[in-house]
DNA sequence: AACTCGTCCAACCGCAGGTTC
DNA sequence: TGAACCTGCGGTTGGACGAGT
């Protein structure tokens, strides 16, 4: 991949770029041996021609044991859902939540999402203007409406409740109990009735979209990031 | 077959906070 | 106490690759 990038050598004399078999080899020795921690010095102990940050990055985003390969699971995609409109772009906070997987990655993972809500905001704002060419003319049904409110409205609220619910638990337990609860609390909303859909949400986002469709998922949450 | 687009992934950078001396 | 250094985090970049046209 990264063969045609023009990786050099940094200002200070390190190397730059993609990171050989026979870097990763000495790079992974010297950690199982001496342990994480002090990369400046496993960088020149390690006869390794890279910064400090360099090889900090490639252990914990590569080389480190219990690292998960492969694509996200619907579970790990809800948490990642759930725990970013809790804490927005904690990433190393939200991989924490997610054994096996990095900040990058988890990173990596939204921003190719977020693109998608790019996407849908713009076809909100068209409906947006849609609804106001219309808005004369649907007078007497926006009252109706509003004895009535719309299946979306009815999924943002109860995210945000949801949210608020969830801080509230952040504040008050421990980050262990607090993992325990991210899972255990949609039943609290079944509970509620708040959300029916909810609980799907923990099990196959995909599915989840499928039927509450894009916009509707990535608008909510959206709103709630705002 | 060639091109475009979206996604994935690895790696770099700058900054902030912590630690050491 | 403050400067220098270290570490970790979040943002960004850019190549690879597959799917769609």
């Amino acid at each position: 991949m990264a063969t045609m990038m023009a990786w050099g050598v940094s200002e200070q004399g390190w190397r730059k770029g993609p990171w050989t078999p026979e870097e990763d080899k000495l790079l992974s020795e010297y950690v199982s041996l001496h342990g994480e921690g002090r990369w400046s010095s496993v960088a020149r102990s390690a006869g390794l021609n890279r910064s400090g940050k360099s090889c900090r990055l490639r252990w914990v985003n590569y080389l480190r044991p219990g690292l998960k390969r492969g694509q996200l699971t619907p579970q790990e995609e809800g948490i990642i859902i759930e725990l970013h409109a809790l804490w927005g772009n904690k990433w190393s906070t939200i991989a924490r939540y997610l054994p096996g997987r990095t900040d990058n990655e988890i990173k990596n993972y939204w921003r190719t999402h977020f693109k998608k809500k790019e996407k849908c905001s713009r076809k909100h704002e068209q409906r947006k203007q849609q609804i106001k060419q219309l808005e004369e003319q649907q007078l007497e049904q926006q009252e109706q409406q509003q004895q009535q409110p719309l299946e979306h409205d009815m999924m943002i609220r109860s995210v945000l409740f949801h949210a608020e619910t969830s801080t509230d638990q952040k504040k008050t337990t421990e980050p262990q109990e607090r993992q325990q609860t991210a899972f255990t609390h949609t039943t609290n909303y079944d509970q509620h009735q708040c959300l029916p859909h909810h609980h799907v949400m923990y099990q196959d986002v995909a599915s989840w979209s499928d039927t509450v469709g894009d916009d509707m998922l990535w608008d909510g949450l959206w709103n709630l990031d705002d």
